[in-house]
DNA sequence: CCTGATATGCTCAACATGAGTATAAGGAGC
DNA sequence: GCTCCTTATACTCATGTTGAGCATATCAGG
């Protein structure tokens, strides 16, 4: 370890770290804390108009804290404390996502600011709750990823613009190999020539368009104005914040799909209508409903209650409560999802 | 985001963060360097007989490196340089662990030391390399978790010193709650009372080991001697390495399902035997050969050569590729595992 | 050419999934 | 009270996937 060498060195103030820190990182915490309210997946984002804030102007930021050694036994006790202080959500489910540490993070970085890591943790909360201070919203996060929106079909977005500027950043490189690598990318993130879409690929397409250019945070992380044709292609955020964002939207996809945190966002008892709902939401997708509800039932992932729903409109519709039991039961207990379909 | 603020603000180097940033964060990197030979999945570590290094004598460490932010650009890049050089190994495969920052992770933090947080990384490596310089070396990882090996059955360890040790810390208890919650997270995680074996729970079932206090770096993170009955209970690390370690295997377990890792293990051609012994090696359970073969295949996830190994003793085996056309095709191209068997 | 390896091929019942059709039970309008 | 609209729930059935095992191929060595 690093430290090894200061071991021999007993003059500094720790024999084992004095030599070796690197001199100016700081540490901070971002959370993504999602819920989802009347089928749309929101993201709590801080937004700002004080122009000092983002470069080219306003923009929406994910809640950030700083690391409190000092105070906070472990990085998740720290997040939980200073989002509730200052968002007043009291955090249930929380998971690390990843760590954030590319220098370029911020354009600043290296020319006397420090340089930052971002420890960004994923947090799931029920709907009911909402922000309590300041300019704190909840956001519907196809605003930020509008592509990723497939329950109404494939996105006219996608085949209108996305996919004329990603051929014509094929172009922009003249190697063979070049091009045939970026087709390849291309081609699996987005989906396109019999590949199919993978709902969980969201960072790879959000980077992707940030390589071609086509998202305003390309723009401006190179000190560049956003170009026009940028603009349809999501809401932008702060620094890396949408990178963040689409992390745990790929992540949150993917973990549906074996461990029961769907639960985490739903109350305590629910239809099998919403349940779906809010899967759907999450997804991006629809799903069959007969077989979804067969999934789920004979998966053992829910019991019925006996009680029933009035509200829906039609006939009503029993509510069901999350199976504890399933924890024991099967090894990955998630909500699989059927082939997608129309809902009738 | 430190930094846009500080824009406004030239005084003070950053009005947010000059009076946040935690006083003595040290920031360091951890790799977990993995890879399999005869059968045996190996990690790389560094075992020291310094006595100023483990609290309480030699242990393993894993590799770790500082982090240099005018160096390296990206936290990835950190890590493949001074893993070249620690060990002379170029990494191939690469992907970020987790982030550890528990303030105990080194129970000298606190006083006087400053809190270290650690960027644990995975990397797979082909079989045929071998540490370059000094005390590094492959140990089978099976050596740290004995439980953690079902090849030949149900290890013996589990029913005779794990559950009977695991029966009495749930009597440590008294609170009828904490008991039943106890019960349930120690048949979950060692697949007691009719509860299946989850490959993937590497890290619980060595968490739930550490609280049980079976493992020695339990009682040596709280300064006292190791227990003598802890000593069946696996090689023990320094610090908190063998929690990163855990951590990594699970990730691996679970990751070979869904994308094509292994053959970042493998040569580039290889007998379907051999990529079953790899597997098998990493969940640590055996497979039912025909019908790995027949997912294998079938998946699209290799593609015959036409040449063939006459060393097999038998038959000779067909040598096969990963047939890269399967990112393509499927969302989550990975070895789905038969239900297990013993060989025949 | 028999034996013991190993590899590879094939079968078949059980189960899971995709894609529906059919029926039940509310409310609103008449 | 009847009809229509809406949503929920039940059932079907062809097809695909999986678990488990038997059968055959091809090597080396006696």
């Amino acid at each position: 370890m690093a430290t090894r060498r200061a071991a021999l060195e007993p003059a500094r103030r720790s024999r084992k770290f004095a030599s070796v820190p690197s001199p100016s990182v700081v540490v901070g915490l971002n959370a993504v804390i999602v819920a989802v309210t009347e089928e749309v997946p929101r993201v709590l984002t801080i937004s700002r108009t004080d122009p000092a804030w983002a470069d080219g102007g306003p923009a929406d930021a994910l809640p950030f804290g700083p690391l409190r050694p000092e105070q906070h036994r472990t990085l998740e006790r720290g997040l939980r404390s200073w989002a509730r202080q200052q968002t007043g959500i009291r955090l249930g489910y929380v998971e690390q996502l990843y760590t954030f540490g590319d220098r370029f993070r911020d354009p600043r970085a290296g020319q006397g600011a420090p340089w930052m890591i971002s420890v960004a943790y994923l947090a799931l909360v029920r709907e009911q709750q909402l922000a309590g201070s300041g300019d704190a919203h909840w956001r519907d996060w196809y605003d930020y990823f509008p592509w990723e929106d497939w329950r109404s079909g494939p996105p006219a977005l996608i085949s209108l613009t996305i996919a004329p500027a990603l051929r014509s950043w094929l172009g922009q490189t003249s190697k063979t190999p070049d091009v045939r690598a970026r087709r390849e990318r291309r081609d699996i993130a987005f989906g396109l020539h019999r590949t199919p879409w993978d709902t969980e690929r969201t960072l790879e397409r959000y980077e992707l368009l940030y390589e071609a250019r086509l998202v305003s945070e390309a723009a401006s992380d190179a000190g560049e104005p956003a170009p026009p044709e940028a603009d349809g292609l999501g809401r932008p955020m702060a620094l890396d914040h949408r990178r963040i964002l689409a992390t745990a939207l790929g992540r949150l996809r993917g973990k549906i799909k074996y461990r029961p945190v769907v639960f985490e966002l739903l109350p305590p008892v629910f239809t099998l209508s919403h349940l779906q709902r809010v899967v759907e939401a999450l997804a991006g997708v629809r799903l069959h409903k007969q077989n979804f509800r067969r999934l789920v039932e004979r998966g053992g992932l829910v019991e019925g209650t006996g009680q029933y729903d009035e509200e829906t409109g039609g006939r009503p519709a029993e509510l069901f409560a999350f199976r504890r039991e399933v924890l024991r039961e099967r090894a990955a207990p998630g909500v699989r999802l059927p082939g997608p379909q129309a809902r009738t």
